[in-house]
DNA sequence: CTAGGTGCAAATAATTTGCAGAGGC
DNA sequence: GCCTCTGCAAATTATTTGCACCTAG
């Protein structure tokens, strides 16, 4: 019922890139794809052949089923399966993979994305030697407007600016972190190269933090709900882990090797993080964020490394002096 | 094919509860029951028909699907989907609840259980206020032996011995740690009866570590091959949360009253993880140790509260008497 | 005697397939 | 003209149901 896809160029321009990528013709194919595209929400095959019959009497039920196996295979749909007996779909287009909540009293269904859940699915199946190629979470039970009855807060919005705006938080999280993080170490440290560094880095995440943040403010604008729509990527990581860990190790005081390493620790870990959901979601915010995001944590992670490798050879080379000394007293 | 029940006895006894329960009649189903409880894992209606075919020529394909229905009502079985477009069935006796890994080249099933998925999997549901009855984690991809071609490393056992050795190795890590716990708590407190408390725990802790161990290696002699199997119950509370954190927090230096605070908080902890696991396994070794443990835990966070509360007022009291006496002063 | 259990065959429901004709390039 | 897509109807697969009959309590 919805229907609103905000405009209908990029979905044109998706189809041509797959009708290449597809290898196969067209032809009301086209008419099948574009009802599916315009819908939001899972869709059995049922449902979509009553959505086409009203736009084309003569449409065999046969042809959607083989157009819906065909965009799966193209990637423009995915096949769902909530263990009603039946399949339902579900298109890819600015839309990432994700988990389910479904609600067996409304059978409606709510999406979200844990990064922490797909950190422990990856473990799991590491420490079981089993190669994991795709994998299923859903949470059945009841929705809060069953439950309670009335209105939720703020249900709903495009997948797109939920995925944007969870993005933009735990950017701004890991940033103002990362910000500390490096404040913090520069004040410590004592070698005046690597002091050098970290102020550097420090003053790099506090400008993109406040680019950040207008960013933010922007997102706002065009949503003015979206502020208190429920969260949709859950990554506990994000204000606890990475860089705020790293600034509770460095409390406890440390060398100046052992702060380049904790922050090559704490880079390598956010570059990770927003890589994996970068290349999730094809062009849209959310990505451009993240491999944005992505992109500055190698180049930070990479002006380390070289700290890192520069610090320790001139430690050795203060080291084999000494002995040399030694030697010479010896 | 497998079929290999332990004994006998247990299946029936937990069969005729179940008949009260259930609150219907026997015939023929008692043999589809009882083929259904000799296999292990995940049949499908159709894998029980040509089972049962065996032994009786002319039951009903209908019958099947009825029993099958009748044991997943009086919880005998659980209806699984692995998205074939149909449904399979395992038995709950003896077997808990539990994700799957699925190999699309095989289509054999192992299974496995976290701790930390499911805690991450109630918060979220909270975090969206929907009220979880249950859920599914599935990792599909490809099993070390599809992928390998060679037998992998000790595969099967049973899951209750399997879920056994797990629920005794994070019992063992627990107490381990709770041990050091408070054997360090008792040693920077101040207050004599406190030291007392911690001492008493310490105690009681470290021979509970020493029963577990020789129940541990008892676990060890059933199946040789034990201690080389996969894991099967996944938590990482187990050696890093709970006790170790609040040993990391003891650490860094806390007065009387932060140090029982800790422990409570470790202790209700546990208590929770072991309560949870605990119930979910009917009759069986690992229910037993959990349990047990459940309760353990259960009645050194009541000592540990009683202590706080007597702790809390006899600082009260001396501070109202400091109290009085500044009254006097004055 | 009577509620529920059982077999058999027919009904559903979701999805797939064979085949002859239509359409794009 | 060739290759693929499409419609239609029949086939397949998994599961359920109606109905007459049977059986335990």
């Amino acid at each position: 019922m919805g229907a609103t896809s905000t405009d209908m160029e990029p979905t044109t321009a998706y189809l041509n890139t797959l009708r290449a990528a597809g290898g196969k013709r067209s032809g009301k194919r086209d008419l099948i794809v574009n009802v599916f595209l315009r819908q939001e929400g899972h869709l059995s095959a049922d449902d979509l052949v009553d959505l086409i019959k009203r736009e084309d009497q003569k449409i065999s039920r046969a042809t959607v089923y083989r157009t819906l196996q065909w965009m799966v295979d193209a990637g423009v749909a995915r096949k769902v399966d909530f263990g009603e007996g039946r399949f339902r779909f579900e298109h890819s287009y600015r839309h990432p993979r994700h988990f389910h909540l479904i609600c067996k009293s409304c059978n409606q269904s709510a999406e979200f994305l844990s990064s922490d859940i797909e950190a422990l699915i990856e473990e799991i199946a590491t420490a079981r030697s089993f190669s994991a190629r795709q994998s299923v979470v859903q949470i059945y039970g009841t929705c809060e407007r069953c439950r309670t009855g009335r209105q939720t807060s703020a249900e709903g919005g495009t997948t797109e600016l939920l995925f944007a705006r969870d993005a933009l938080r735990i950017a701004i999280a890991t940033e103002r972190s990362g910000f500390e993080f490096y404040t913090r170490a520069a004040k410590m440290t004592k070698d005046g190269r690597g002091r050098g560094v970290f102020r550097r880095l420090a003053a790099e995440e506090g400008e993109h933090l406040s680019k950040l943040e207008s960013r933010y403010r922007a997102l706002l604008a065009e949503d003015p709900q979206l502020e208190s729509r429920p969260t949709f990527l859950f990554f506990k990581g994000a204000a606890h882990g990475l860089f705020a860990a790293g600034a509770e190790q460095l409390a406890k005081g440390v060398n100046d090797r052992q702060a380049l390493m904790i922050g090559i620790r704490c880079e390598r870990g956010s570059h990770r993080f927003f890589k994996r959901y970068g290349e999730r979601f094809e062009d849209s915010e959310g990505k451009r964020i993240f491999l944005e995001f992505a992109d500055e944590e190698r180049a930070h992670l990479e002006l380390l490394i070289r700290e890192y490798r520069s610090l320790t050879s001139r430690q050795r080379g203060r080291r084999a002096a000494r002995g040399d000394r030694r030697l010479a007293r010896a």
